[in-house]
DNA sequence: CCTCACTTTGACCAAATGGTCAAGACCACG
DNA sequence: CGTGGTCTTGACCATTTGGTCAAAGTGAGG
């Protein structure tokens, strides 16, 4: 039974293909709300075989979350505290605006999770989420105590910049009903916008 | 068939409890994840008594978005063109954000159906919302082109007092896994983190 | 080209779920 | 207190859905 690390060719393809597949069903589902019949169809394999990848649906759930979580710490993992301290939160701020247009449908995935009480997910926000975040918040804590930045929650300034950028993707369906753009062009105008407020919120002393 | 407009006391009673219950389910779990079982356990009422007062799952979760969408509007319905520009939008914050600590449930059943892509409300949101938001998005604007407020784009204001909001009912699970408080405090340190954050924005000219 | 492990699937299953229905309980009112 | 409408429910149903299994197909190394 291939449950764990893919061995041959096939596996390897095959746990890719699934995982793709599920990325797709489960972001615009939700776990519930997604089948295995949604996934098999969308991967092109039988429902049975997605089986002999995986031993159940959750586990599907499961893999896929672990598999993006690095991806999706990445952006704040690399803001450096030997930068200068408002372009590096406002490069962070970027770096999640560009992933939320990147990739809406990971973002959904988490938003449909944590929405629903993260029951899939608890461990990982409280392991490495919750150790990341706290790292990160001494850093900004320390720049404000330098002064080099406003005197700001370094939590609720982490929270802020995650709901102002992941709302692009996860409330796609509503920020394009009220701006009918063409493109995707909103944004260019989210990064303008987001760029103006974080700055000034930083801005050393007031 | 009672379907519409409860008339007699019992009807107006047992509308009421379920779509209290439904709110609670369909909150937590989403449509697809909520089941007429658990919103008949959860209301003391039988399931084909629910299907007496309602004719099926769907138009419940219709009945109660619809019902929410009056009071979703209101605090955006106060911002008053005639009072001060700074102070009108600070309010509306704090009002988005009482709503967020008080309404939690109705936050979680718009995101889950929102980041589903609104299946269900997408009607009301091109409609009712979207016309609210076009309106003050407006009065916004001639307080940007008078020089009152900073000049920034109103709709993206609003997109980031919405995120920044309703992540503290709809994220709740991720925050207080993150900032490990007792009571539910946060709430107010986020007042006074976006107060800031926004009155600095607003500030006119730079 | 044979063998053996790996891969795939049609048929099937049990449980869950949205919904129906006919019969009974209840309630208001004349 | 009887009667007609309102309300409630146990039993039932069709479909969906996660998951199983035995049997058949396939591919790589000897």
């Amino acid at each position: 039974m291939p449950s764990k690390i893919p061995r041959t060719r096939i596996q390897k393809k095959n746990h890719e293909t699934i995982l793709e597949a599920a990325l797709d069903v489960f972001s615009r589902h939700g776990f519930r709300g997604a089948t295995l019949d949604q996934i098999a169809l969308e991967s092109g394999l039988s429902k049975p075989n997605l089986l002999y990848y995986f031993p159940s649906k959750v586990s599907i759930h499961r893999a896929l979350l672990e598999r993006l979580m690095t991806n999706w710490l990445d952006p704040l993992y690399k803001l450096d505290a030997n930068g200068d301290p408002v372009e590096e939160i406002l490069a962070y701020v970027l770096r999640k605006l560009d992933m939320a247009r990147e990739y809406p449908r990971e973002s959904r995935l988490f938003a449909n999770e944590i929405v629903q009480g993260a029951p899939n997910i608890a461990d990982q926000i409280e392991g490495e989420l919750k150790a990341l975040v706290d790292d990160k918040a001494q850093v900004i804590k320390g720049w404000s105590q330098a002064g080099r930045i406003a005197n700001v929650d370094p939590y609720h300034l982490i929270f802020s910049i995650w709901a102002t950028t992941q709302h692009y993707a996860d409330f796609d369906a509503q920020v394009r009903k009220i701006i009918e753009t063409d493109g995707s062009s909103h944004f260019d105008d989210a990064g303008v916008f987001l760029n103006r407020m974080f700055r000034q919120m930083l801005a050393p002393d007031a």
